[in-house]
DNA sequence: TCAACTTTCTCCACTCACAGGACAAAGAAG
DNA sequence: CTTCTTTGTCCTGTGAGTGGAGAAAGTTGA
């Protein structure tokens, strides 16, 4: 099948697709009600996104009291790639064009084996998606690393957790074995944009995105537009230093937050508990599994494990101190807390909440809602088709 | 004299003017490799600008191997007024439209007297301005306070160092006295402005500028524009926790990082070891003084006094630490030290500088300078200048 | 069933922004 | 004094965009 190489020959077309993609099939009236533009004008642009195949004729709508409307869309053939590579699984997504998921599939990897065994597994999946009927290619690819990217270029720089990767050209290899445009991003500005898109986001400016894995990161939100800073590296939360002289942290240095709160943290400090006796529900938990994850803290918490739940507490508060300082100082709309360690749910919050709350200034906090992302796993590959969507959809 | 009232009528002649004002006189064949407009359509525009009296003609310019080109600047009446209100004294300046100061006065004044206080004074050191030759009325205003302002209202809004202000509509009152278009603004974004437009961040499109004088705050510039917040309180780093149930602050917390270091809290140091004996050097300039301030600590490290040298090596040591999160976070191409304890210098800098190096990622600090700002205390009048001219050079 | 009103969409003529070339003015270089 | 370069002006063609007229397709009420 022939896919997309048409793009918009303009700002106004290019507005008027991220209007269907946001907003679904709308008449020409509609779209006119949001563009600011005569209706000749428009109609104009209308006809030639159609003549390009990006949008299609979708019937009538119901009438509003006069002339029924003539409805317009994307084309409901185009599809996106979104890839969402994490320390120790992945996700791979398809979406239509107004970026549904249509098939998502998560498998267990290690990052750490180097993009080209990555990028091998991610073709499969891609392939196996393909095979279901899904879709015969793909009009672009967004995908998501985690570690910080040299935004432009789409080449991950210096990853700490992923030093094979350093400099290897993720957006051109990609682009080469799909066949299609690519996108490289940071995982957590992709569940930021996630989030943005179709989450908790949707109409907040401005707002942080904390993503607890493996690691930490946070996503940052100026204006609508992710921030990534200077070198690409903005939002890299997991290295402040959370406690002068504390913990060693693998980075080298000493105190790191991440060195007492994520994934990985969590894991060894349950660990710990576990075997100096201090909780039987984690003790057994270990007994049976022969290992311990966040996931089986959540469980003992939820079980009314005291052990468990002083963990998630204690690591919230760290979280929480930093998050102060970081609300301090960007004053956000809105904080958004995601990752693998949600299923902490409501303790979690709770303590990210009372130490924020106490500690930044009251003109910042005071209607500063603190909330759990809404997508879950799929952010990250919402916010990855939303990427490549939003290049897609720019003028040419 | 009549003011100016004529505003650009498009983009194109509001970018003419930003570039006459950041690039002084000009002919219209340099603005045209400027601004992308063709040479007819240009002319055009300047023109139009020529008859508002925005601009006027500037003679003839050396010639370049050809016909000698006739030159453009901006009016040379038009007047700006910058207006810094700090805690302690304030500052105000005349400037014509290219930004250049004039004329510059400076006063103490505690800012807690009051809005009505305040600007009695602000108007009757304006008009000595006046008096001197220097202007016969201002083309617009723009004024700074020590605290969070509701930026598109020009109204603080709950400033914890001058309660008496909140609220107060300082954008409308002074716009009524000085009969004249007025913006105001936070003073740590006049700051950053100031040196973005004449000092050491000229190149930059985001940096930090973190201004240490009474309190301590940050002016953020995101892609060359400064990022106020939510709420306008982004940048208030003073009372980010820097010690967990550390000292307490003026805010009701504990641990703030103004309680460890700023102008008050290293005079409040200063004054505690000489009356404990612990500096010769600190304990002479009390006697002589009747009290202390930053400006003899800096006297007396410059003198070698080893107990001063501490207090600012460790003060520094304290908000590197801060800045160091800030700097993993933002990931700024430039973090710029200013206000009034610079002069403190290079000990200050170089403890900042050790913990940021020290603590940050590598990727975020390898090519960050951290240096002090060029301006002094006139950054912050030229960034007021520069806040109102931004304002009236922006289509109508 | 019909008239009156709405909403949606299309067509057309007119305006204006803008580009780009021709050309004039003014100076430099040989 | 001729040629070349740079700068600025004039003029015309093009295409973007507006706004009105009117057709198409419905709803509503008498």
């Amino acid at each position: 099948m022939r896919r997309m190489t048409a793009r918009p020959a303009n700002a106004h077309q290019a507005r008027l697709l991220r209007l269907l993609r946001d907003g679904g099939p709308n008449s020409r009236a509609q779209l006119g009600d949001q563009v600011d533009l005569s209706r000749s004008k428009l109609a104009v642009e209308v006809d030639r996104l159609l003549e390009t195949g990006l949008v299609v004729a979708d019937g009538l709508a119901a009438s509003r009291g006069g002339r029924r409307s003539h409805n317009v869309r994307l084309n409901p053939q185009l599809r996106f790639l979104g890839v969402d590579i994490g320390a120790t699984s992945v996700d791979v997504a398809v979406t239509n064009a107004e970026l549904e998921t249509l098939g998502h599939l998560n498998q267990p990897l290690d990052v750490r084996e180097g993009p080209v065994a990555v990028f091998e597994q991610v073709l499969a999946m891609a392939a196996k998606l393909k095979a279901t009927g899904l879709a015969e290619g793909f009009d672009g690819a967004g995908i998501g690393v985690p570690g910080p990217v040299r935004f432009p270029e789409g080449v991950p720089v210096a990853p700490p957790i992923m030093p094979g990767w350093d400099g290897f050209p993720v957006r051109e290899a990609l682009s080469q074995e799909l066949g299609c445009p690519v996108m490289v991003d940071n995982d957590v500005n992709l569940m930021a944009m996630g989030e943005q898109h179709a989450g908790v986001a949707r109409t907040v400016a401005d707002f942080l995105c904390v993503k607890i894995g493996t690691g930490i990161g946070c996503g940052i939100v100026v204006g609508g537009q992710v921030y990534r800073g200077t070198t690409g590296s903005a939002g890299d939360i997991g290295h402040i230093q959370a406690v002068p002289d504390g913990r060693p942290c693998a980075c080298g240095n000493r105190g790191c937050l991440e060195a007492y709160f994520s994934g990985a943290a969590l894991a060894r400090d349950a660990m710990d508990a576990a075997q100096q006796g201090l909780s039987a529900e984690l003790a057994a938990r270990l007994a049976t599994n022969g290992g311990l994850t966040a996931v089986d803290v959540a469980a003992a918490a939820a079980a009314g494990d005291a052990t468990s739940l002083d963990l998630i507490r204690e690591g919230g508060n760290r979280v929480g101190q930093v998050i102060a300082g970081l609300v301090s100082f960007f004053n956000p709309g809105l904080v958004v807390i995601g990752g693998g360690v949600t299923g902490l749910g409501h303790t979690l919050l709770a303590a990210i909440r009372t130490q924020v709350y106490r500690q930044s200034l009251p003109l910042a906090t005071g209607n500063l809602p603190i909330v759990l992302g809404e997508l879950g796993p799929t952010a990250g590959v919402i916010g990855a088709a939303r990427l490549i969507s939003d290049h897609l959809f720019s003028p040419a």
